[in-house]
DNA sequence: TCGCAATATTCCTGAATAGCAATACTGTAG
DNA sequence: CTACAGTATTGCTATTCAGGAATATTGCGA
């Protein structure tokens, strides 16, 4: 394969690999907010949630809309959330066969 | 959403987030490999190739089995190839966007 | 048991980056 | 134009981590 393609690839799930940055999907998967108001619900300073709001928006997942004084963030990119679903699965799945390995010690 | 989960999420993607990983786990699609092979198809010394396996393993993503003086790895969680592929025409189908915003240019 | 090939681990250095504080910008109201 | 709230940027520090070299371990054949 590409490592040119493999790099994107990459790229795309270091975006995801930060929590600060999850937690800032997560925030705007009910609909568009503000940047104060996902200050609000995020555990960081202004300062960096705008980094990652610009980080997320060169990606393509974030759109950017200003709109009477304040700046509004969407989600544009669904995709993301069935990723993160995915991997969650995935992680769940894993604990239940580690239980049962552990049950399984008779 | 719980932190935590977060935080293990994010984990996950941290181990896609590299392209010698994903070079590596290209390399196990077709089948099992030994080390040694991994290290021939791969551009990076042995040592690192170890790290990383070790690291995916450890994730639940590769197997580890010895068999016969060298060690093979598989993958064992079909998931990532289809975590990449998503993400791949992702990427394609924003290029193709920004292609056609470049074409509409008149 | 010894030696060798394969794999794993350790130690180190350099690069990337998250977070904070301070500062700069931007648009709107008055 | 001015002031201010909201947002973006910059400079900095500490942490994380990939990569390489050297070394340790492991397992098999002789």
């Amino acid at each position: 394969m590409n490592p040119e393609a493999l790099a994107q690839v990459a790229d795309y799930f270091k975006l995801l690999s930060e929590p600060s940055r999850l937690q800032v999907l997560c925030a705007l998967k009910q609909g568009p907010l503000s940047v104060s108001e996902i200050v609000a619900r995020a555990s960081m300073g202004q300062a960096n949630v705008s980094k990652h709001l610009k980080l997320l928006t060169q990606a393509g997942i974030l759109r950017r809309e200003p709109r009477g004084g304040c700046v509004y963030y969407e989600v544009c990119d669904p995709t993301i959330f069935e990723l993160c679903e995915v991997v969650s699965s995935r992680l769940a799945a894993r604990l239940a066969q580690q239980q049962e390995h552990l049950l399984a010690w008779t």
